[in-house]
DNA sequence: CAATTCGTTGATAACGATTACACTTCTTGG
DNA sequence: CCAAGAAGTGTAATCGTTATCAACGAATTG
């Protein structure tokens, strides 16, 4: 029975062929008479036999492991997006190796390093900067990289994330519609491509209306529940505090929202708040808020996708592909699940990229 | 420069000794002149080389992956659990490689048989039924496995999880103090330790006070949201309906609180809850409740380290080790961040198995 | 009918590292 | 000064699989 170690040896010598035969059936590449088939089959059932996938893949110096770095899979994004990764790769009969880099450039880069020393299939990334991550091991090694949610600019390669411009200046227009004039905005760092996409349309849509952003309430940072946290305390204790406010990742919001509620402010009577991220839980809120929901299924299909169209051996040049938000109104959200009367934003825009 | 396919043969040419002795400095076992050893390092150095891991693992017949079988990522629990898991095993040169189940044990099935193949280090698994999970093909293959959560009963290994049965018996006992006689429950499948043993206490409290359990007000099923928002709703469209609610988990209790938002119970003056598992976002909400806390990051260290110590050649039996949970309570959730003032429940327990 | 192609199979060489073994050369204690 | 052990190094086997090549008989074709 299924003992281990039974190696493609044992099955050749109980079948009475040889190695290559035994290989040519149990693969099946090649051609093997019926009756020799038949016999290497009974000799594979009768021993338990199971190739190595390690030799498979040592012999085809591949393996089948796309390793996915993201910051923090505590971020229910990246939550979301890993396990609509895991289920895409299932399907494709590859595996799922978790890395997270916590935004720390040297963990990151061991990662990267790492998979490259282990000819991992493919690597999925969301950069924790734009300018310093580089995918130089990783490519070297002749392994595909596709980037999520963010971008690499020193070494491009396929890309998918969210219209980040096109979703903030959304949000950003739909608090100036209400009337809002002072918006203040809790956001990430901008060495990353969603924190300086998302603080740039926001800026550049206050400046359209003739608003120039004021520093004293805008904070930048890391995307953790404790920053947003602090920081939008620390907006509210300037002279003129912002009678409004942007977060622009869940984490950040739910550290905003435990400040306002520490500071006793009513969402929207007393501040009104405009976030970025859907999560779960959110419906079960006193707050009422806008959200702008990223497409998170379709990031993970699309990135899979084009991991796959590298391995098949597609050398186009690298493609950027810019995916829709959603944006959720408060009544919306009212809703139960969340995913009523949702309001598309524009058409989806696909950029070649040199 | 650091180009790919460079190997220890490459090395052994260009410093002008034998692959053995690059070996030998490159690994740092065994004896190598120190004029050798810098030819060697310098020789590593200008060709950028890297040893294969591939080619190790493949040598060594055994890769430095751990599966962790989860039944899925985006329950809080896991993604805490997984998270923690990852950090341990980041820091002891491993690496984890998500496997979500779904509770489905097919999958779970092919996931345990590719780990086998694929020759994992180890494996760490909540496995989705006490009676049908069979870790043979890993243990079979020589691959240690660790359950946390849950327990395998087939065939015993090293188990991690939280007492249940004094975490539920707490949150039971709380209710009844607060005078509470009918209490619905909404729980897990007994196929799986934890729905078997937070059942069996809420049952054991119950009767412990001469409260006979109402099959009426108690749901078993799925641990995820939609479960415990139908269920809920269904407990309180009976005819006498509870004047308290238990919830086995943290998908059910998001589930169970949609559904009495819908209903328009507040909690807890129509409806008293208690929970099990704590999430971020508890502290944001109006309704007040009890909830236990589970110390994921020790059943993380703990799981891990008895996977290193069976590693390492320890054959004794397996052990089980149950870690006390937290109660927390409506005031001391209130409190921002919501881990002050808890109430330590009873000793840990170490039982050893057969 | 000769020439070619195809189907079937086995022997063998990789893939890139580690390691047991053998063979020098040093040390060093007696 | 010699024997014995240690240090330093190379050769070759090995891990389990797949791919290449050659060999041979059967079938096809001009």
């Amino acid at each position: 029975m299924s003992e281990t170690n039974v190696t493609i040896r044992d099955v050749a010598r109980r079948a009475g062929v040889s190695v290559a035969t035994v290989s040519r059936v149990v693969s099946g590449k090649g051609h093997v008479r019926e009756a020799t088939r038949a016999r290497v089959n009974a000799a594979v059932q009768e021993l338990g036999y199971r190739p190595s996938r390690m030799a498979r893949s040592f012999r085809a110096q591949r393996s089948n492991f796309v390793g996915l770095l993201i910051s923090d899979i505590e971020n229910p994004f990246h939550t979301s997006l890993a396990r609509a990764i895991e289920d895409q790769l299932y399907a494709r009969g590859y595996s799922l190796l978790l890395c997270n880099t916590d935004e720390v450039l040297e963990r990151e880069r061991t990662y990267l390093q790492f998979l490259a020393d282990e000819r991992a299939a493919g690597v999925i990334c969301a950069p924790a900067s734009e300018k310093e991550t580089s995918f130089h091991p990783v490519l070297a090694a002749g392994i595909p990289v596709v980037c999520v949610d963010r971008v690499a600019l020193c070494t491009p390669v396929d890309s998918v994330r969210v219209n980040n411009v096109a979703a903030m200046r959304a949000l950003t227009r739909h608090l100036l519609n209400r009337g809002h004039r002072r918006i203040g905005f809790v956001g990430l760092d901008t060495v990353i491509t969603s924190g300086r996409e998302r603080f740039e349309a926001y800026a550049q849509t206050l400046r359209s209306v003739g608003i120039e952003p004021d520093m004293n309430i805008i904070r930048l940072g890391k995307g953790v529940e404790a920053f947003g946290f602090q920081a939008t305390l620390a907006l509210f204790e300037t002279p003129t505090p912002p009678t409004a406010l942007i977060t622009a990742n869940n984490m950040l919001t739910l550290g905003a929202l435990k400040a306002l509620q520490k500071l006793g402010a009513r969402i929207p009577e007393d501040v009104a708040l405009a976030a970025f991220d859907v999560t779960p839980w959110l419906s079960l809120l006193t707050p009422r808020f806008v959200v702008a929901a990223q497409p998170i299924r379709q990031i993970a299909e699309i990135a899979v996708q084009m991991l796959m169209e590298r391995l098949g051996g597609n050398t186009q040049p690298p493609r950027e592909v810019l995916l829709d938000a959603t944006l959720i109104t408060d009544e919306a959200l009212r809703a139960f699940g969340a995913e009523a009367e949702t309001v598309p934003l524009n058409a989806t825009l696909k950029i070649q990229r040199g």
